[in-house]
DNA sequence: TATGAAAGACATCATGT
DNA sequence: ACATGATGTCTTTCATA
């Protein structure tokens, strides 16, 4: 098990809203030292608590509507059958830019979400390229009508 | 509309990786000069392409399960009911700190995303916070077996 | 917009309290 | 956990093409 104690956990929220904060400002800011500063960065990455910095993606690259899918399929006789159908799904799915994450969900379950510039875009994709897969017993689309937390996701995850 | 050509769409790739990667390091890879990267740099972050830099957190804090929640009101018959309604319900999951992410779907529904260190917990916090909420005509659980694409997406939305 | 060079700021490390 | 100082590296700026 891994402890923080208030310092960490400070460290952590400010690097969260701005990775580019520099030691000496997070000293600063919290009123310490560089050198522990410094220091507890270092253990924080060495724990694995940090796992990596990365950036976020703004408006010009987000997709404007986003939804989420829920794809179920039949269950065939033959267990191994569906195990590699759902794998050739999730695959397929997980090669396309405008599918921004896969999930297995369940045995025969898969949920995906979606990004396109526009709602009529996206059935369309949906329409095209999942309605028409075979054995599927049922697909859900939830859309994203405003994102109350966890909004720049989408910036997160789209690709370049 | 923002126009990027191969490098800058290089050097966005390469920060989602590893936005620790210094200027010198990225005109290394790229064979570009420093000031050149740093340039295209200052002019993403102008245009907005990128929008901040920030960290994802590792396994010591992620939640080990994770499900989606699909939510979905009753239609009372004065509108303005539902409104307020809905707001009341995304922004007290948004309090809590297993809720990673909140949307409204719709009208009427709300999803969400919920971590927690079991499936049971997790179905328990469904239990006992969503299902008792009034006026819900639908409550769906689908469970996140295993991420296939996007998979840090849990610890990029972690609360620290 | 791209580049090279120079100046200043920064992270990093060792040592000691 | 904190302080200090030495070192090398990186960012930033600016003049120029």
């Amino acid at each position: 098990m891994v402890q923080l104690d208030d310092l960490d956990r400070a460290i952590l929220k400010l690097l969260k809203q701005d990775a580019r904060l520099t030691i000496s400002e997070l000293a600063e800011r919290l009123n310490r030292p560089e050198s522990t500063i410094h220091f507890r960065i270092k253990k924080l990455i060495e724990k694995g608590v940090i796992d990596r910095y990365t950036i976020i993606l703004g408006e010009p690259l987000k997709p404007k509507s986003v939804v989420a899918v829920y794809i179920e399929t039949e269950i065939p006789v033959i267990e191994d059958f569906l195990e590699k159908y759902i794998n050739h799904i999730t695959k397929t799915l997980s090669m396309l830019p405008n599918v921004l994450a896969v999930a297995r969900s369940g045995r025969n379950g898969i949920i995906a979400l979606i990004g396109g510039e526009t709602e009529e875009q996206i059935e369309k994709f949906v329409d095209d390229t999942i309605r028409t897969l075979p054995s599927l017993r049922k697909v859900e689309v939830f859309p994203f009508t405003n994102i109350v937390k966890g909004e720049d996701v989408i910036g997160f995850l789209v690709d370049v």
